[in-house]
DNA sequence: GCTTAGCCGCGACAAAAGGTCGCAGCGGCT
DNA sequence: AGCCGCTGCGACCTTTTGTCGCGGCTAAGC
């Protein structure tokens, strides 16, 4: 058994070239979506062994496909993908059932890494002590998609429960979130 | 029934009393451990219903124990509990069987929502209360101290570490505590 | 149907916080 | 002594926040 079959799901078409293409070239097959829809659609056509998964489709979220498509393919793996990775979804999504969770913007190493080996994972082959102090910048950002997360998207709920004004609150949102510590 | 037994891993004295006893008055019967052994310990002598396990207990991981913990309370929930939550080790917890991530400063409320299922007869609430959350002042000064005291407090070390200048950092110092945590 | 209320997004402008120099003082180290 | 690195602090200038205020939109409720 080479190279396990792919599906990767992302609205970003470039995205989805550029490392399906990549992927191609290692001797994957590799089947692209970009909608949720296309991916059920392909996955019922065929399972795939390995699903890459963007957290967010346009304008929803991609959380609700998890189970779905892992029933479509039983024994999958799935590997979340996101520029929006933060703990509170890192937990939502692994609870549906992803394996991995990758922050964009990715490397093809990390790709490779994640869908590489069948994961004996015995609890300290990767136990990443984080002497790794974590930027103020990211904790904050943290902190806010949780509490955001808790008051379900309602951004007004989140500011007071914050403490800080609504307006300032959108515009910490309008930017890009801080980088993730490294992930070596 | 409806008070499950709880475990709570920390090495943190100080933070063992504070949280336990908080949900000691919430009407659970709570154990404490402030080592692996010691929890694995607590464990074999009587398992747990939910655990919660810092993530960093002294100089190593705890990511070793989570199974081991597992295999003595079968059903078990597992809550990790850190200062230092990055979406990898979320991952990494998440695969050796943990249940759920919260990142310190953790607020009585955000507990008891982790605890959800199980929770102690309160009678009726079905619209998902939102919860307290931690003001957003509050956590920024949490980790700033927690930084601060892992570089023993050395103030350009601290804000190298947490990607600021170090002249805010002093200015940050300067000001009294935000507003503590709302402790009910 | 119309009113009320809550949320969202955004422009504008003043106030506050932060980034950036620079300098003097203080231990260690060699 | 001379060299570092850390500290505290003044004085800028730049960025971020706080605070109005608007129009739009959706979900009640009268």
């Amino acid at each position: 058994m080479g190279k396990p079959t792919l599906l990767l799901v992302d609205d970003d078409a470039l995205f989805l070239r550029t490392l399906g293409g990549a992927l191609e070239r290692k001797g994957y097959a590799v089947r692209t979506a970009e909608t949720g829809e296309g991916a059920l659609a392909a996955v019922t056509d065929a399972p795939a062994e390995v699903i890459f998964l963007d957290l967010m489709l346009g304008e929803q979220s991609s959380l609700p496909l998890i189970e779905p498509l892992l029933a479509a393919c039983p024994g999958a793996r799935l590997i979340m993908l996101t520029g929006y990775a933060s703990v509170a979804t890192t937990v939502a999504a692994m609870r549906l059932g992803a394996t991995d969770y990758l922050a964009k913007p990715v490397g093809l190493g990390e790709v490779l890494q994640a869908l590489g080996p069948g994961k004996p994972e015995t609890g300290q082959d990767s136990p990443e002590p984080p002497p790794q102090p974590i930027p103020l910048a990211r904790v904050e950002w943290e902190h806010i998609q949780r509490v955001l997360a808790d008051h379900d998207g309602n951004i007004s709920a989140a500011a007071r429960a914050l403490g800080v004004h609504r307006r300032s609150l959108q515009r910490k949102l309008a930017k890009r979130p801080p980088p993730p510590p490294p992930r070596d």
